[in-house]
DNA sequence: AACTGTGAAGTTTTTCACAGCC
DNA sequence: GGCTGTGAAAAACTTCACAGTT
């Protein structure tokens, strides 16, 4: 997972940001300005003392007496997440999948625009889906170095995705989100991160009765 | 998150058997029979010690000099996750992503199977999506009920996300996996499991310098 | 010789509880 | 009165290190 040696902010603590940030938009959305920790806590499945000293790391962002300001808190979990910038990301895999993420809309206001779509088979490259036409891997060096794209996200086949991860690391990439079932192994400056929702389903199952 | 007042077993420790069984599974596939503790963990960020600790939790699955026997551990852990029978699964949402997870062949193999498509929208009700012809969610508590499904996945737009969730429950559905970028409360015996691609781009960008 | 399973030790994470502020 | 920020306490989790087994 995550984490690095040189920041003192525990990684699980970076990891509950972004909750914070989607429940906060969540609440602005519906009209509120202002929330108290306890508030909070109930849109979120975390407890207030919680909420309160994650946010303590990064100085005081609340008021006592007050709570915080809604507007405020996401600016500033926006800086410390770096995502008051539009990162570019470029999406590996041009299948069923791929299309799908090609798709999704859901990444525009939240940091995140896909670049380009890339591929490995000659059968795609060169075909239009959405609104990208389907490049070949090979070009990802040229195109991340003059686009300054730092993040891909794999949407390969378990076989391919750990050779598609060597190139997209030899490339130049620092972040890659996984769709693929399997582990990938990365130097350890390269982030990684993983979609897979089997293994969410085969959590919950353990608690089911049948 | 996850987790059962009852069971002694943390639920952390569950979390990470489908990680082991995902990894096994690529072992066994690549001809492996027998590992060990030492070997499994360089396939997955976990150390040896984690690894065995685990393990020890569901009794001695190994033998002492040899290591684990791939087949067997397998079986264990499919055993241990219920996964043994095939679950059959629900999606709630026929937009693009429902489609898109209607489509993919992942489950399959790994104990799903996904039985129908619902849809609230008059629009898409009764149209053809892959496999399936889309159906309303009002009968989506007769379905279950016949076919004997727990499961649901939720491809919903956010601002409809609580609403269907209450929907599905109310139905009698006992897991959830949620694809809406949004946290939904629901009652403690309801598993709740969440999908959020941004959620990990933001947990990695903070790591990232730009 | 190699490896598991496991108490004990160490570390991290969460919760408590309250001083200080609005 | 209500709330945050935070040391201290508690709980949870991970790692160590080794006895015991094959």
């Amino acid at each position: 997972m995550s984490g690095n040696a040189a920041s003192s902010i525990p990684d699980i603590v970076i990891g509950r940001l972004p909750l914070y940030l989607r429940a906060l938009r969540r609440l602005r959305h519906v009209g509120k300005q202002v929330t108290s920790s306890h508030e909070f806590c109930k849109r979120l499945d975390i407890s207030s003392a919680q909420i309160r000293k994650d946010l303590s790391h990064f100085g005081g962002f609340g008021k006592q007496g007050t709570g915080y300001q809604i507007d405020f808190l996401i600016e500033k979990l926006r800086d410390v997440l770096k995502i008051n910038q539009e990162w570019l990301v470029v999406v590996i895999g041009a299948g069923n999948l791929g299309s799908a993420i090609s798709h999704y809309r859901g990444f525009q206001d939240r940091g995140f625009r896909i670049a380009h779509l890339f591929d490995v088979s000659p059968d795609v490259i060169g075909q239009r889906i959405g609104n990208f036409v389907v490049r070949p891997l090979g070009k990802l060096a040229d195109t991340i170095r003059e686009e300054g794209i730092k993040i891909a996200m794999l949407a390969v086949p378990a076989e391919q995705a750990q050779s598609v991860a060597d190139q997209v690391v030899a490339a130049g990439i620092e972040a890659i989100l996984n769709y693929a079932p399997i582990n990938i192994n990365v130097p350890a400056s390269v982030q990684i991160q993983y979609i897979d929702p089997v293994t969410h389903l085969q959590r919950m199952t353990y608690y089911l009765d049948g």
